[in-house]
DNA sequence: CTGTTAGCGCATTCAA
DNA sequence: TTGAATGCGCTAACAG
């Protein structure tokens, strides 16, 4: 790494002493000659009852001296902010940036400014975000990602939550329904269900699952209801279940010991998330195990790139991005129910790494 | 989508009459028996110069009342925010939710809340995101995503960051060396030079490029240096270049022209970026023509899902997680220079997609 | 160590 | 319509 002076710097002023405070609207006031009440009405004030020569004044007053509104002072003042603050897993997978584009598409739209944190799936970093985030006075907090069962800290999330509700704000869960909020939820146990049940119709009859850790409520469910679909298909065969990481890696690292337990029984192998069928995927390549051929994969939320491998993986698709727009939405409703259950209706997608026997 | 009553809020309380307001510090004090400052004190000063008998009485007044410091008001009253404010292109773009996650680990190792906005790549609406930002009055503003060459809002925007940086904020760049400010910039040319002299060492010798549109600075580079590289290797024919948007979706249509064209006297597609070269690569085996077996692809920034496709991809590594990181530290960092440009190296990768001839 | 007081930047009520 | 005054929730002198 190399450093070197930005050519494109080419300010000749002397180095300034330190930094100067912002302008502030009492400056802008001052220099347009007017009182402060009418600088802010002019600047800020929603319905302007300003005479338009002040209003000139004040607006070329600002712009000269570089006026940006401090909106912690306007929150402050107006005792309400338009903050909304998102809560995900991880933002480098692709299951919840699609959601966070969808939730700040929404956002931004209108007007709010969204603040997010990262929890790396750990409850009580979890909740030591949603405790800042209740600092923030936001309008709506939005939880994405799976929460565990029976965390220690379950109950203060719940309470921090419950507080921050009660002094007007508003959550809304994705893809839970095991906390007393408002939530946006996947059929995870439909999906699953059907998905099940499409690949019996294929001709599948023995199947191995990856799953996440036991605690994931998420991975719960699809689990359940693949294995409820595959009974209601009249599959009676046992299904190996191997648990993992809800990571690229993770999966990876289950398809290395399904490897190594050994294939032969087994012809189609189903994980939670896209994103560890993919690390099985590699996996399987690696060992000469050609998905597609040897052996049949599919995963679950059809997140974008799953149409891009080859073969291109069979799923359940989850509308990411339109669920991140909906939570928003739901959030900002005028007929806002603290305790509704939205379910989220999902779709098999077919496609090669499942063909039909 | 059905929308039921939520059997996990078991709530049996009359409908409460209206949001409450949120304790504030005032009431703890009361509550406490202390002073504001007290309390003040016990609960968010630093240095802890308070007798142990009455800090126990404001924290335990806090929890009861179930107390949450107005960030808000915290920042007018300090005068400063622990915030900083991340825009980027598309946070759905792996590229861009990798460096978001660096950041943001580094942002909240060092306590710092990020708020996030996304532009989709429209100069104006960067412009109108680094205003409201500037509202903030965070202590960074990270600027991820290549800015656009001759963007009318461009000297607008600048003005913007130099009155946040006049008034001690720090901004850095990622990924641009046009702008007059801190920055931390990708190799892009040495990078595609690098790729390119590869290719020609693996006896590659025709080559199409697919591009950004013509003022995406990124690109511009990309193939630039990748242009150089091919001179430095003694390649003499022509390139073709062909220009689309900077996505997946972009790289598909470009990968369709190029076969509308003809594939004949191409041996090898350089896309400027990974997201494209994907889509390019779904474009050309819809038409039976085989990625790294009937045409060689390469790509660049090493983004996760590269290495699980078939083949894999040839692409150059940017360390993104690792600049979303540098990013913060840079800006945090006591000797700060926000003249100076930090090149980050990249490496070139060789996979499956581009066998040596 | 504690309490009183004066702001921080802004919105808004109330008179004018 | 405009301006003066009050208050938002909190921190930071300052004095006790």
């Amino acid at each position: 790494m190399s450093t070197v002076e930005n050519p494109a710097d080419k300010t000749g002023a002397p180095a300034p002493v330190g930094p100067a405070a912002p302008a502030t609207l009492h400056d802008v006031a001052r220099e347009a000659g007017v009182s402060l009440a009418t600088a802010s009405r002019s600047l800020n004030g929603s319905t302007r009852r300003v005479a338009d020569a002040y209003r000139d004044r004040v607006l070329a007053a600002a712009a000269k001296l570089d006026y940006s509104p401090n909106l912690s002072a306007q929150a402050v003042a107006r005792g309400s902010t338009m903050t909304v603050g998102l809560v995900v897993s991880d933002i480098a997978d692709p299951y919840f940036s699609s959601i966070a584009a969808g939730a700040m598409r929404v956002a931004e739209e209108s007007g709010l400014v969204v603040t997010m944190a990262v929890t790396g799936r750990s409850p009580e970093r979890e909740l030591e975000i949603v405790r800042t985030l209740r600092g923030q006075r936001p309008r709506i907090i939005l939880l994405a990602g799976s929460r565990s069962q029976g965390s220690a800290v379950r109950d203060a999330l719940i309470g921090e939550l419950q507080s921050f509700e009660a002094s007007g704000g508003r959550v809304v869960m994705i893809s839970q329904r095991d906390l007393p909020f408002a939530t946006l939820s996947l059929d995870n146990d439909d999906g699953a269900f059907e998905l099940a049940t499409t690949m019996a119709g294929f001709g599948y009859r023995r199947f191995a699952v990856i799953a996440g850790t036991a605690n994931v409520r998420t991975s719960l469910d699809r689990v359940d209801g693949f294995r409820r679909g595959l009974l209601a298909a009249g599959v009676d065969s046992e299904t190996v279940v191997v648990e993992t990481e809800f990571t690229r890696d993770g999966g990876y690292d289950a398809g290395r010991r399904l490897l190594e337990r050994g294939l032969d029984d087994i012809e189609l192998v189903f994980a939670v998330t896209d994103v560890m069928a993919l690390g099985a995927m590699a996996a399987f390549r690696e060992s000469g195990v050609e998905p597609g051929r040897d052996i049949a994969v599919a995963g679950f939320d059809d997140i974008p790139t799953v149409r891009d491998v080859t073969p291109a993986l069979t799923t359940v698709r989850a509308p990411l991005v339109d669920i991140g727009e909906r939570a928003v939405r739901l959030a900002l409703g005028d007929d806002f129910d603290r305790a509704s259950v939205d379910a989220v209706p999902t779709t098999v997608v077919v496609r090669a790494s499942t063909p039909r026997r």
